[in-house]
DNA sequence: CGGTAAGCGAGACGGTACGTCGCGTCTTAAG
DNA sequence: CTTAAGACGCGACGTACCGTCTCGCTTACCG
């Protein structure tokens, strides 16, 4: 039925597609959501504005884009214990809020999704949703294993964890290192009655 | 010893101090922190420009101190039981969240806090910190009457809670109430091995 | 003979340059130069004001502009006398100056010009001299005529007249009408030895 | 110990009245008329803004007093020759308006009584009234010595001469000094039948 | 294969809000 | 009862970006 593109005239340049997603980024990175410019990225991509608008509504939609246009996929690893896949989580999870630009890009998904629930829905959908179904593949083997009580929700833990993450991250409650907080309080969550 | 203020000049009205800060919160439950100009606050305080800025140095700060201003003291319920008191928690952190203003405020520390490392310490130091030294009694009375275990790190569990509730109220991850999901999730953690 | 304009981007609107040109004379014969601002020529124009901004970098250069606008071109009678010639040089400076934007107008390059050299310059070289120029040709034809004295410095005379009729205009020296005693100081001027 | 005077209270301070008519000079001379503000001239003169306004209505009237107070008063040289005088009234204004204070006061003075026919009743009165008085006893030393004819309007040619003299200033229509040009014109008026 | 419709960089447009400056008035405490 | 200090409500300043709108060009398809 549908056939969304009849293609007449010239088509979108994927070279200004490009520029414009990675002058967001850097300046994303560089100077914050806030403080970057529409104005800012079209210059830096040395692309009109016009070349934006055509594809984004606005600031939000084109960070959005460029935050997805990162993303690398889910990947949870099997190490053959609990903690030991735990730990690969924890870790990774580190890593991506580390550089400015994740640490930027943290903010401005929690930013836009405290503040609006269009944009929550959008990552939970896109980003944890996807992580929380692979994760219960991490607790499901965990029973197997005998290493957790049978009947634990395994999205709750996903939940919790997700939770204390972000609060960690962003109010950062303890002299030690955040993995290792946020090691220490998996374990409340977990510990086998 | 001696106060810095030789007090000189004209004194600083009280009543624009405060008609500013009912402004800046009438508007920042009407139409959010983003959308809400330092000009619409001056004019609906009946206040010039000037006066706003003697006192802020920009919208940030204004909206920190107008929601200061209306932060009630910290006030833990002793009812008898462990469960008894969490509910009481949960249902006050679900009063306070719940009105538009709430919701704005919640949104807008943690978009601050989560921008600003400086604003997440100010929020820490005034907001969560002495919560979760209140919050210790409450473990503390839990322990005596011997409702969890006694090596249990109370700082560890508020921060634990702060986060589910943060995370749940940002993404609502279940159809269930907010208030039933985050006791559930506490049921979680304070399970006597 | 080429132009230096590649005329890249949106070509400024004439309609926007002729209403802020049309609002600054009606505001500037209304309210005068220094009650004047840019914003309610903008307004009055139904422009931004960056677009004055972007013509114009500041309220001197605007109204310096609109009053270069309605400037009309020198035109000298030659009647066939002396005085003839005169008397209409008079009367026509009488009417510019009558009007009340005709008064702004005076007032204003007064003004400018006294406090900047290059004002002072730029009336110079687009309003005095081509009078001046324009005025040498009655002199010589009352030379011609034996009205005047053969070696008459036109020049010298044009500038003692303006500066006549500027002193008369400010200061209003003698409760005769302006025109007559301009008119007398002149007969002091060219009275043939 | 003496209280001769019924006068209570404090009474106004002369060296404040001085020192404010001081620091509106210095800032008139030093960024002129438009660019100087009653904040600057207050802070200059170590005094609060009320002290100038009790004392001034507004910039005008400050300024317009100040140039009063160093207004020296008429003196017009007795030479013996027609020319001798004239020459030593040319020198005369020349150097009143060759300082920086001194340009900027006739600009303001111009500007002010351009503007503003109050003020420029206000300069006639208190100076150039005065002065053309002043002068109709050179022209009538000159006729009593045969120098200029006899029914010489003495108003009218002060009145020519300071026409001249304010627009040679303005316009500096000629390559000679001021001097020269204004006395070129002045023999223009005064040549002898 | 040539017309034409869409995309392109550039930049002007009418706006909104910014943060600053100065106005002329008002309110303190100090003298 | 004046003074210096300085806050007040106000209005304009000139700037930065917003999102929209022409311009004069490509560019690639479709008839």
């Amino acid at each position: 039925m549908s056939e969304g593109k009849p293609k007449r005239g010239r088509p979108r340049s994927i070279e200004s597609h490009q520029a414009i997603l990675e002058a967001a980024l850097s300046l994303l990175a560089e100077v914050g959501f806030d403080a970057m410019s529409i104005e800012a990225i079209a210059s830096r991509a040395g692309v009109g504005k016009t070349t934006i608008y055509r594809r984004y509504a606005g600031k939000e939609e084109l960070v959005a884009a460029a935050i997805e246009s990162i993303r690398d996929k889910v990947v949870i690893a099997d190490t053959g214990s609990l903690w030991g896949d735990l730990d690969a989580i924890i870790e990774n999870a580190a890593q991506t809020t580390l550089s400015p630009l994740g640490r930027q890009a943290v903010a401005m998904i929690i930013s836009s999704a405290s503040t609006s629930t269009q944009f929550a829905q959008l990552y939970w959908k896109n980003y944890l949703h996807p992580r929380r179904q692979a994760f219960s593949v991490v607790i499901e083997r965990a029973k197997a294993r005998n290493e957790v009580k049978g009947d634990l929700d395994s999205g709750l833990v996903f939940d919790a964890m997700s939770g204390i993450m972000l609060y960690a991250r962003i109010f950062q409650p303890a002299t030690e290192s955040w993995q290792v907080y946020v090691r220490r309080a998996l374990r409340l969550l977990l510990e086998k009655s």
